[in-house]
DNA sequence: ATCCTTGCAAATGATTTGCAAGAGT
DNA sequence: ACTCTTGCAAATCATTTGCAAGGAT
């Protein structure tokens, strides 16, 4: 467990209720979507309003606290921001799983960027497919 | 250039004039947005309405014709279905180009996938950075 | 005390829908 | 001919904004 008031002064934002409560939520889930994030807060701050949950998000991505993650065909989701890693997404049950960068391929799409001049800052990659359980059904 | 209608019908849709100008369009573009594809084709079809456009981007994705492009922070963009590929998404100009898929990579997420047990289906790998040309600016 | 942040309500923007008329096979 | 598709207008849903009141440093 992360101390997020002090991640947030870090990152030149003040340690609101809010934004304390809007992490722990996106912490618990892994991934969220802005819906799921203000659905799951309420609970514990009945008066927060979406607008603000709105405004967080994108100052906090600006800021680097968090992190986007675009899902094909579903809602944006917003995950802490962390190393580079993998995102395993699940196209029925929709769950996204994080899997450890693996060295090899950081060494490709380094070399490759380098090769084709291009100053690589961020990278995602979504494996789409169906996950374990869902495979059975 | 490809036989838009043929390729059409092998989705099972008809071909109309409106499906043939949009796909045109995303070919030129190469990667586009809902909005860039109205606009461009409203000017070859100009009775097209906007709607329409949304239907059978929609259509097209879930028949497979078409290939959605989540790009953090923007809109989605839309590009006609090919093998696997790496996207070079530059955050300044936001020029989307298309690199082929590495080998090596490929054979690094299969061996991931087939070791987490999970199906791969697709696979997005979108590398965000500057490109050569806003490099200098 | 100061400046940033919140919550509300309204505005804007994006996407979807229903349906009658028109086009493709 | 039959069925799918279009275009329109309205409905819905998502996101953003302005501003007065409240909270963090």
């Amino acid at each position: 467990m992360y101390d997020f008031a002090e991640r947030l002064k870090e990152a030149g934002l003040k340690a609101t209720i809010q934004r304390i409560f809007i992490l722990e939520v996106i912490e618990s889930y892994g991934h969220a979507t802005i819906e799921e994030i203000y659905e799951e807060t309420i609970k514990k701050h009945p008066s927060l309003s979406l607008a603000t949950v709105y405004k967080n998000i994108l100052l906090m991505v600006e800021k680097g606290v968090l992190n986007e993650v675009p899902v094909t065909g579903k809602k944006t989701k917003y995950e802490l921001s962390k190393e580079d890693h993998i995102h395993l997404i699940c196209t029925s049950c929709g769950k996204v799983e994080d899997r450890p960068y693996l060295e090899d391929a950081q060494q490709l799409f380094s070399s490759l960027s380098r090769s084709e001049h291009f100053a690589l800052r961020q990278q995602l990659i979504n494996l789409y497919g169906l996950c374990h359980a869902c495979q059975s059904a």
